[in-house]
DNA sequence: AAAACAATCAAATAATTTTTTGATTAAATG
DNA sequence: CATTTAATCAAAAAATTATTTGATTGTTTT
């Protein structure tokens, strides 16, 4: 029994190392961060990533065997997706723990990308206000389901995916807020970037949105 | 830009990576799996894996360079803690997600282990009762300052490193309630195993032991 | 049915990691 | 000060993973 016990121990962190070791890529994490925002086809995803197709396959079966994504078949495209909420969750944490660990890094980060804005109680309360008065876009770049199921009253929906294509539902002359909340933490960051590129004015809150809630906003489903 | 951009993009996936990495080996695993219950010398860790000195000493050179651990020297010995209590959750959620995705590991484990139990509403309001009333222990093997943060009322706390030897400090007629609170989940299927195997009557919640807290017993800090 | 396409597979090569071995450093002990 | 002990290092051998190439399997389109 304590042999056995044992061998489940170790059967189990062969499991947990199985799990790491598929995000132990380079190119895997990029996929996984693709397939964060939307579904993807096997070729979409290795043009993305700069991988030949073949070797975006091998990848893929890596992350599949784990159970970290599933496919489905649309046609002759094999789409690939995120398995479940929860490997979503353990890939923000895995990406934001590394992060925060890797001080180097950050530093290198700062250069590149802005940091989301972190919020004073006083500041959340003025975004409330300009929100209510319509001064500027609270915008949710989220899935719709997970817009659907809850967000901030005033906040309006267009996912990521389909920023590019839906942009000139923007009023030009308004000020946009983004946010996103924790779960899928770059989305904000993305949207910033193609917003900004696009000649609007735009501040990311990242997940900082979420205390706009506590801050004024009720929370609503729709 | 555009370049810099993604340049800084795949440097980023690196470092993900390379966390992820660092926990891409059983062993290495096994490793945290101790780290998270209390801090440890290399000869200890080289005993409790089973691997040989100089591969334990690599196994968390590794660690440390992906910022997962951080050491100290006492004596002669170094030893070797979690980096962070991040780096604790990021464990955590990378063995509860392992394990969720990987189905046929948790028919495997279900021969050995026990599953914790799923707390119904009416079971809890059962358990909040027993508590109040004495006839049951409910015991909290966290880390003491995590327990003195805080914990619900009328819990006790014996940090699992002191079990053993503070087993007597239990009533020895009472049924013992264990349970943890999501962060250190290994923690009280350990506890379990230990109590049981000294003949005690116990029962795992698991980080079931969250819900007990809604069903009744209001947290409180010690 | 043939051609085109998306994806996977199989086998070989290339690249990385792991493990072992023996030497080295640094601190404690007699 | 010589010894012992704990840990790390360096180099070679062993084991695993990645990548490429070309062939193969299903689907759709013509």
């Amino acid at each position: 029994m304590r042999k056995e016990t044992r061998e489940a121990q170790e059967l189990k962190n062969g499991v947990v190392a199985l799990t790491a070791q598929a995000l132990a890529h380079g190119a895997r994490i990029h996929i996984m961060g693709i397939l964060t925002q939307t579904e993807q086809s096997v070729d979409t995803l290795a043009n993305k990533t700069g991988q030949s197709r073949a070797n975006t396959s091998a990848h893929l079966k890596v992350l599949a065997a784990a159970g970290l994504v599933a496919s489905r078949r649309a046609g002759r495209n094999t789409i690939y997706r995120l398995a479940s909420p929860q490997v979503a969750a353990l890939f923000c944490t895995l990406h934001t723990t590394a992060v925060a660990q890797s001080a180097e890094l950050r530093e290198l980060l700062q250069t590149y990308y802005e940091q989301p804005e972190q919020l004073t109680r006083k500041r959340a309360k003025e975004i409330v206000a300009q929100v209510r008065s319509g001064e500027v876009i609270l915008l949710d770049v989220r899935p719709e389901d997970e817009f659907a199921n809850e967000h901030p009253k005033g906040a309006i929906n267009i996912p990521l995916p389909e920023l590019q294509r839906r942009i000139d539902e923007l009023p030009k002359d308004q000020e946009i807020i983004v946010y996103c909340r924790g779960r899928l933490c770059v989305l904000a960051v993305e949207g910033t970037t193609l917003l900004r590129e696009a000649g609007r004015a735009v501040q990311n809150l990242g997940a900082a949105g979420q205390e706009l809630v506590s801050a004024g906003l009720r929370p609503e489903r729709s």
